[in-house]
DNA sequence: CACGGCTCTCGACAAAAGTCAAATTTGGTT
DNA sequence: AACCAAATTTGACTTTTGTCGAGAGCCGTG
């Protein structure tokens, strides 16, 4: 990377600029240097974090909506992205609040989780960048390889590079063709204080995938469509840090979950803030039993899934009285 | 102030521009409205706090000189502003680096102390905007006439509007005529539990003033120069929230102080983070006494001072070897 | 209902910031 | 010492942003 003086020179432009509030020539001349290497030098100071823009995600908690659903769910806190007045592609914008939430969530020293799938990758790809040097980041899940561009290492690694914090993978397969194989794999000291590091995680980011063909775990080749149709017939529901969970939030009995290679389910919720993000509106029934089993204690979704939650305990409230 | 729909606006254009990196001319259009009405949106979200840009003090930390007056005189932490390449006028540059580093060791739900000066109205003033409703910045000192500008309960009323919390007010006198007086005044309910919530904040933003005829105390009426004069005859080293201190930093016994309102110093010593900021090198006898007399944890300094706070230390532990 | 007084909005211009290819410096290697 | 490759810097150009006065809309009041 940069040596030494240029990290200076990035850092007194950035002081100027930003905290003195210069224009960029009046930056220039004090620094001897041309206004163009300004304007680059405040473009890595962004990158690297040097200097943060983040903005507020009150408006999207403020939301009557929001308060419903974390009342009749539990949550700790529920951040709506409203679907309509705004973008064209609306789960981006679930994206970016997710985004900016996380950033929000994360303090100083944390040791954060982060699962794998393509909301996760999104969220790291649009993520601005922070410097918090005593971060770390670790991999919730195993591996899986690389037919698909968003691998559980790369999320990981992506989201503490963006942090400027210490990523720690997981090096293991995911999924493994046998029970006896994925036990001893697991007995391995290197991935044991990996999966036992997980659960001093100060902080949790994941999605909840669905069960069927188009999940993640079809598509890198872990699941046929035909298995991913039996284990719904056996009541899978969702699918978190690439384990199935069935509809109580509790892992599902089957072959497969014990192949896997992965954080357990009372390893994350012994991690104190869960941030799930959903930003499909298919994936209700996994995010109910994810909800259900406590995995998620804050939650960023679209509008129109905050409306289905609603319906769905009012529904749930009404039948119990 | 604004109505609600204005709010509103000024969020999703923040929103849209700062999070999704659009153009204000996109976020006009997607909002349908002018261009440059976005960005008079845009300017009030920076007023707000809405969108929060911040720059790191890293740099000012990292340095050699810092950490050793932090070991040196056993301080948290120390940040120098490099007083030779940077701006025309120096002071300017602490003040800001102090605006900086007091919005940095702010947290959510904080209580802050505040106390009062031309040093702490400076970085009031220079200070930006942020959005952080559940914190209470409360007077550290009775209050003075208005024949300065800077008085002290608009030095936290400012600090508390730029930070959008609550602020609390002093409504005593800083100093009155008899001793007798104050003491009846200092059993009052209101005034008592407000000297009492000191010792409760988590956070304190103070400077120390020196023992000449320059002083606030001096220029406000509340010590003549002869006065003055006789106090540092007496002893007197410092000036901390309106009460003289000695060079142990302990107050000093006087009929002043007597007669003051303000902050006891074992309350303040209970603070856990007390910021203390000093531009002017001809404060150094009485920084040191501050120090002494462990009234600061963490201090904003210049490049002149740190040398000559090093210098000194290094003086003491040649004579005690 | 017409009248100020008020804020909010817009269009047009000026100022500032971003960008890119060429030139220069830097650091390392033969 | 000479050379090359990579990184840095710059000037010239384009795009984006800030600003200001004019005009439009919105009350409460006489």
């Amino acid at each position: 990377m940069a040596i030494r003086p240029a990290e200076q020179l990035i850092h007194k432009a950035a002081w100027l600029y930003y905290a003195h509030g210069l224009r960029q020539d009046e930056v220039a001349s004090q620094l001897n240097i041309s206004r163009a290497s300004v304007a680059m030098y405040l473009r890595k100071a962004r990158e690297t974090g040097i200097v943060n823009i983040s903005t507020s995600t009150q408006l999207f908690t403020d939301d009557v909506v929001a308060r419903k659903v974390e009342d009749a769910f539990g949550l700790d806190a529920v951040w709506i992205a409203p679907e309509n007045a705004y973008l064209a592609d609306p789960s981006t914008d679930i994206a970016v609040l997710a985004a900016s939430v996380f950033l929000e969530l994360v303090k100083k020293g944390d040791r954060i989780g982060v699962a794998w799938g393509r909301t996760v990758y999104t969220i790291a790809d649009i993520m601005s960048f922070a410097d918090l040097q005593d971060v770390t980041v670790v991999q919730l899940c195993g591996n899986l390889g690389a037919p698909y561009s968003y691998r559980p290492d790369q999320c990981t690694m992506e989201i503490a590079r963006r942090l400027n914090a210490k990523g720690l993978n997981f090096y293991a397969p995911l999924v493994l063709s046998t029970e006896e194989l994925a036990e001893s794999l697991r007995a391995e000291p290197v991935i044991r204080d990996q999966l036992a590091g997980i659960a001093d995680c100060d902080l949790a980011l994941y999605s909840v995938g669905a069960v069927d063909a188009d999940s993640h775990l079809v598509k890198c080749g872990a699941l046929t469509p035909a298995e991913m149709d039996g284990l719904r017939s056996q009541g899978a529901a969702g699918v978190i840090a690439g384990q199935i969970i069935d509809a109580r939030g509790e892992m599902l009995d089957c072959s497969y979950n014990r192949r896997v290679i992965s954080a357990e389910l009372a390893s994350l919720r012994a991690i104190e803030k869960r941030l799930m993000v959903v930003q499909e509106d298919t994936k209700f029934e996994p995010l109910l039993s994810a909800i259900a089993g406590g995995l998620c204690t804050h939650l960023v979704i679209g509008a129109h899934m905050a409306g289905r939650l609603l319906q769905y305990a009012e529904a749930a409230s009404k039948k119990a009285s």
